[in-house]
DNA sequence: TCCTATGCCTTTCCC
DNA sequence: AGGCATAGGA
């Protein structure tokens, strides 16, 4: 294998001895590549491939990464355990379930379906009925949820994030426990579950830890910056009989501290494992020097010093452009207008991208795309998975590979007419209660849905022989679902056609329950599921989606307080460093091309007009030596704005004044 | 027990 | 704007 193409730091990572080992490496300066050598590396020198893990942060990255991986030692890498740590914990899981309570064909339920659930156990606790201001059943998972992560007590959740429900802890105590126990009995788990079961084997089971750890000769974590101390934990025990453990990251990059990330994990590292060895990579490969100039500026402002300063050998004369712009439409357009100039100068579609904070904060600009005849694929938001007819027929696959899966019945027998929630739920819970869990239509003869259950039960009949075959399975599901539509979706005509893809995503799958587990842990992406796939695309991506990728020309939109920095964040300070290294990521996605958009004029939902300043920018010292500000020519006012108070008037002639 | 109408309340990022 | 709870009639 050649190292001749890395630099020194890099070459001391790639060929580092045995033990714990922490990498680095700021944004753009060859983390990935690094990774992939070292994989490579330990390969040539006799590691057996199914002895390394490597832990990343999307299934996206691992499996790029273990292509990169096989271009420089073939075939062996198929070997190499790649994945998410939920995707790891779920294979683990499966083979080890029985250990812990659990069968092997376990259901694993999305942040959708733990809030069901979570609303189901709550109305059977009778919490919240008669109080007033009781929080919702996704407030609710979300305390739980945060609890597991960051390894706090709920009083400590609730103190530190929910102060106002404070005194609602013996509840959530209880709905804990018997949340806990429903998903047990109904052989399901959750997110969480997925971590704190595999920590849980790792820590009290002598034998699969044994096999587990034994097997993990060496134990690699990328973006490590944005693992919670669940998975730190996890990463831990997996090497601890080896001690083989390098990670990752930059903590400059932590974008995830709303889903319980701590970067107290990569700052303590070298606590946690003494005379650890550290390799800093600061040579940036990715970006010319003005983008970086900007990225720089963009850390001096952030108040947790971070230690960093960006350097790049590419040289260029091009500043990153802000553009200046009266309102949304004006943004789209100008996007627009930029993403074709850079294509007619030679930067392909493929070779950019649009990103936003949020998911929404893209859709006019989507609809310009359209008309502008511009192919794209959408990332991040809603997937088309989470669509409520694909969730549809997935509940009917749930109730063939686990009938005590109590949400899928739910779902499924909610269905027939005459039949509400509280049928649903006793039907459910009497089935998944049952020692051989099976719908009994006859218990239910002379009600109006009883036909329908019939059929239901003959079609689970008919599907329980299929489950090796999932093609197969599938093809029966949908021709039943399809039947049936007509009645569970108004508007069934346009969510028809998405039907005929399902049978595209399970082609690869043999096994139901991979199947299954794969949907849940890395939904399908929209524009994945998409048929018609143009040859040259661009990307239109919310920055978490698009952490770790990079474009020749990136186009940051929607900036300006309250959309980017979110609105949320705007009166807590951690938060809004949060903001700030989101921006820094964005930023440092682009290689070459560069353009800001700040819209001082945009609607909210509802509530006020949003004003024309954004902190993220404000705050950058030099600012305007650093960018080149244009201002588009205002198009005329056409819209116009619909009911405007005086307030608002007020507020748009001064916006008018400001670009005349 | 089910379904519909009404009014209130919140609103991000994702494995 | 849309989800969610509650009230009240069927």
């Amino acid at each position: 294998m050649d190292l001749s193409e890395l630099n020194d730091a890099q070459r001391r990572a790639v060929t580092a001895g045995d033990g714990p080992h922490l990498v680095v490496a700021g944004a753009g300066t060859g983390k990935t590549r690094t990774l992939v050598h070292r994989v490579a590396w330990l390969i040539e020198q006799g590691v057996p491939p199914e002895g390394i893990v490597l832990l990343t942060f999307t299934r996206r990255a691992a499996g790029e990464m273990l292509d990169r991986v096989a271009r420089l030692v073939g075939g062996r890498a198929r070997g190499v355990r790649g994945g998410t740590f939920h995707s790891f914990a779920n294979t683990a899981l499966r083979r080890h379930a029985d250990r812990l309570g659990y069968s092997p064909s376990f259901t694993i339920l999305d942040r959708g379906d733990a809030e069901a659930l979570v609303g189901m156990v709550r109305g059977e606790l009778g919490l919240g009925s008669t109080e007033q201001r009781y929080p919702k059943r996704g407030t609710l998972l979300d305390v739980l949820s945060r609890a597991t992560n960051t390894h706090r007590t709920i009083a400590q959740v609730l103190d530190d994030q929910y102060p106002q429900y404070a005194h609602l802890e013996p509840d959530l105590q209880r709905l804990a426990v018997r949340y806990a126990e429903r998903k047990q009995e109904q052989g399901v788990m959750d997110f969480d579950d997925l971590l704190v079961m595999l920590a849980r084997l790792l820590r009290d089971h002598e034998e699969a830890r044994r096999r587990l750890s034994h097997a993990a000769r060496h134990v690699l974590v990328d973006e490590y910056q944005d693992t919670n101390r669940l998975q730190a934990s996890i990463a831990a025990l997996l090497s601890s009989v080896h001690g083989n453990l390098m990670v990752v990251g930059d903590e400059a990059q932590s974008i995830y501290g709303f889903r319980g990330a701590d970067v107290r994990n990569i700052l303590d590292f070298g606590q946690l494992y003494p005379n650890c060895p550290v390799t800093v990579l600061e040579e940036n490969y990715r970006s010319v020097q003005p983008i970086l100039d900007l990225a720089n500026g963009i850390l001096e402002t952030a108040t947790t010093g971070y230690d960093k300063h960006l350097r790049s050998s590419l040289p260029s004369q091009e500043l990153p452009v802000l553009a200046d712009v009266m309102d949304e439409h004006a943004q789209a357009e100008v996007v627009v207008r930029r993403v074709l100039e850079l294509r007619e100068g030679g930067t392909s579609l493929d070779e950019q991208a649009i990103l936003a904070r949020a998911s929404h904060h893209t859709h006019l600009l989507e609809l310009a795309l359209s008309e502008a005849g511009i192919p794209f694929r959408k990332y991040g938001g809603l997937r088309f998975s989470e669509a409520a007819h694909i969730k549809d027929v997935f509940a009917l696959l749930r109730l063939v590979a686990n009938p005590r899966d109590v949400l899928a019945w739910f779902r499924v027998l909610s269905w027939s007419k005459g039949l509400g929630a509280k049928t649903a739920q006793r039907i459910g819970d009497s089935v998944a209660a049952a020692d051989d869990p099976q719908l009994h239509p006859a218990a239910y003869k002379g009600r109006g849905y009883h036909a329908d259950l019939v059929d239901l039960a003959g079609f689970l009949e008919d599907a329980a022989p299929l489950v090796a075959d999932v093609g197969a399975l599938v093809d029966l599901t949908i021709a039943y679902y399809k039947e049936r539509i007509v009645d569970i979706h108004e508007d069934w005509k346009k969510r028809l056609k998405d039907l005929d893809s399902v049978p595209l995503l399970a082609e690869r799958f043999t096994s139901l329950d991979q199947f299954l587990a794969e949907v849940a842990l890395d939904p399908v992406e929209a524009a994945d599921a998409d048929e018609a796939v143009d040859d040259e695309v661009l990307t239109v991506s919310t920055i978490h989606s698009a952490k770790g990728l990079e474009w020749d020309a990136v186009h940051l939109v929607q900036l300006g307080d309250g959309a980017f920095p979110s609105a949320f964040s705007l009166d807590d300070p951690d938060e809004l460093e949060e903001e700030r290294r989101l921006f820094y990521v964005a930023v440092t996605r682009a290689r070459r091309h560069l353009m800001l958009v700040w819209p001082r004029f945009v609607r909210a939902r509802r509530g006020p007009v949003m004003g024309p300043g954004c902190v993220l920018l404000d705050t950058i010292p030099h600012l305007h030596d650093l960018l080149e500000t244009v201002k588009p020519t205002r198009r005329p006012w056409s819209e116009g704005p619909q009911a405007a108070d005086a307030d608002e008037i007020e507020r748009i002639a001064r916006l008018l004044d400001y670009f005349d």
